[in-house]
DNA sequence: ATTAGCACTCTCCTTGATAGAGTGCTAATT
DNA sequence: AATTAGCACTCTATCAAGGAGAGTGCTAAT
């Protein structure tokens, strides 16, 4: 592949910007006139040409202006963008929004989606930090109705799991504490998966209840499908390529499809990354209903510890500078909570 | 007001149905031909003029068929509407699939709302259970990290809330125990606001804990901003009246807005209710922006115990008696496992 | 009371003509 | 050798005009 001059860069550069702006193909003339270029129109022509050629750009039929190809953005993301940051006002004002409030783990999803949202003007999507690897540290059985319990785990990491059960039979709740207190001591510090290894250490009763309790146990971590927080759908709603046609409902179906999203959130790996910030655009051939969408990633936590992912998804002429500075900066900031959270 | 014809009644609510199901303002003509009238389409349209002045009807323009007005809905939904079920295989395999499920509140909400869209075609939204008077029955203070609690409260109905917040002083988890259990033992029936009342029962250091900890326990019960569950947006994306017009985006833009929601839910006093199911008719006035909705609603639970909302939000021409029937059967089936859930 | 018949109205779709934006190519200019 | 002016050509979007279709209201006949 041939590289470009710089004045074609400029070219794509800011045909891209317009074509963001309109969703309408931009000709050489109009490109002239708004940007002010020391350039004839007929020249611009021949540069637009070239990159027609090169498949960095597209023609709807012959006589009309130039759009974007999938190719043109990644070319775009990942050679011509080059880092922004949102003003230091803006970051400041979300930071204090997020110190401001009580250390609620729902809490932070729910504004970080919002604020992601405003920002990129797209659907964001945020899952909740979730541990790697599990380890119990505190253990509470409580006694709810009759057989009904209700289980609480406290991870090493600092986050909490519940569910709730059914026992055969009923204990009353000085036993179930009893019980609780036991394996929390002999469980500490085991993975969740090691933890069957305590049962000779316990005394008779808290046996029974142990077997009860490990596949409640092993299978609240385990899986776990995260939940999923969303917002912005109405920004998206307001594109010109979604309203109207079939293809905003695809895409919409594949964000009321947990599993889906599930799926779709944890293959980050794909895509073009630029500081730990993942662009998928147009689907990447994976993703057949994604295929008019583009979707702007990132990990945050500390790695190995305890992560989560969040992200835009958005038309794939969404303003990628913007997206992804919310993204960078949104999972640098969940990153730092979810540290404090756990040294403080 | 004065009342209507036997086969007034008829045509009105053959109207509903055909245009519940084409969207377009129907005409004497199709009406004849399609339901095999045994009338003329002149007297047709003699009766249709009629229902046009009573002010059920409209026509957008001379010369158009007609479509239901507003009050055409409610007198449909009020007088003519017949109490229909689900099918009662339908029936059987919902209730099977809640029954099938571990008692987690938070996958029959998700279940509820799955099965509510499905079954209307519409938005649906569920509200997770809440007691209408809140009683402490247990209390669990876990130290996490360093300062920073824990709180789990066990409530008289058997719901859990729990939160997190920093104490002043580091305790030791012996500290927070004992604290928690005698202020578990000491609280026992009384209600949230009257705790306070217990402090001089307890030894000095749990009135210091319990000083912190009350704003906590009071706030959390309180405002209690419920989380709304919903599913089927894509059922609505689809319908004409939605699909590129502004009106789509205004709607949505309310489902995101969580405290609208909570406002909107919570007023289901309003509207015709017809067996404990209450309908909401072109937001009635009260609700700018869903004057091109309906909403089918309806409380479950045990009334002064515990209770949630559910219902289903969709165009003003939805199927009303299959969104009626959905909802009230899930109501019941709701109320039936909330109570049995508390019993067992 | 019902209906057949008819004149009239309004929308929607098709057709044809036109303006506008854009292209590619060639020849002139720097 | 790169740039640009000029021109012929292409395709779309828009608008007006005309006709088909569906519907209405009214009157007179059944």
């Amino acid at each position: 592949m041939e590289s470009l001059s710089d004045r074609q860069k400029m070219l794509l550069t800011l045909v891209i910007h317009e074509y963001t702006r309109t969703a309408v193909p931009v000709g050489s003339q109009s490109l002239v006139e708004h940007y002010h270029l020391d350039l004839s129109s007929a020249t611009v022509r021949n540069e637009l040409a070239a990159l027609t050629e090169m498949g960095y750009l597209r023609q709807p039929h012959t006589s009309a202006g130039r759009s974007p190809t999938e190719d043109g953005y990644r070319y775009f993301v990942s050679q011509l963008l080059q880092q922004t940051d949102l003003p230091a006002e803006t970051r400041r004002t979300i930071s204090h929004q997020f110190y401001q409030m009580r250390n609620d783990s729902d809490q932070w999803m729910r504004l970080a989606a919002s604020v992601l949202a405003n920002q990129s003007r797209a659907v964001s999507l945020v899952t909740a930090p979730r541990p790697e690897n599990a380890v119990l540290k505190h253990l509470e059985l409580i006694s709810t109705r009759g057989r009904q319990i209700l289980m609480i785990m406290v991870m090493a990491g600092g986050e909490v799991h519940q569910k709730f059960f059914s026992m055969n039979e009923v204990y009353s709740q000085e036993q179930l504490s009893t019980t609780a207190a036991a394996i929390t001591q002999a469980a500490q510090g085991l993975r969740m998966e090691d933890i069957v290894t305590i049962r000779p250490y316990l005394d008779e009763t808290s046996q029974i209840i142990l077997n009860s309790i490990i596949p409640e146990l092993t299978q609240t971590t385990q899986p776990a499908l995260s939940e999923v927080y969303m917002d912005g759908m109405t920004n998206v709603l307001a594109e010109p390529e979604f309203s109207g046609s079939e293809e905003a409902r695809r895409a919409f179906r594949l964000l009321e499809e947990r599993s889906m999203l599930d799926d779709l959130l944890s293959r980050s790996v794909v895509g073009s990354a630029v500081g730990g910030v993942h662009v998928i655009i147009g689907g990447e051939g994976a993703w057949e209903e994604l295929r008019q969408c583009s979707i702007v990633l990132a990990r945050y936590g500390l790695p190995g510890q305890i992560t989560g992912t969040l992200g835009v998804l958005g038309p794939i002429r969404m303003s990628y500078g913007r997206s992804i500075s919310a993204v960078r900066f949104l999972s640098g900031l969940l990153s730092e909570l979810v540290s404090t959270g756990l040294a403080d």
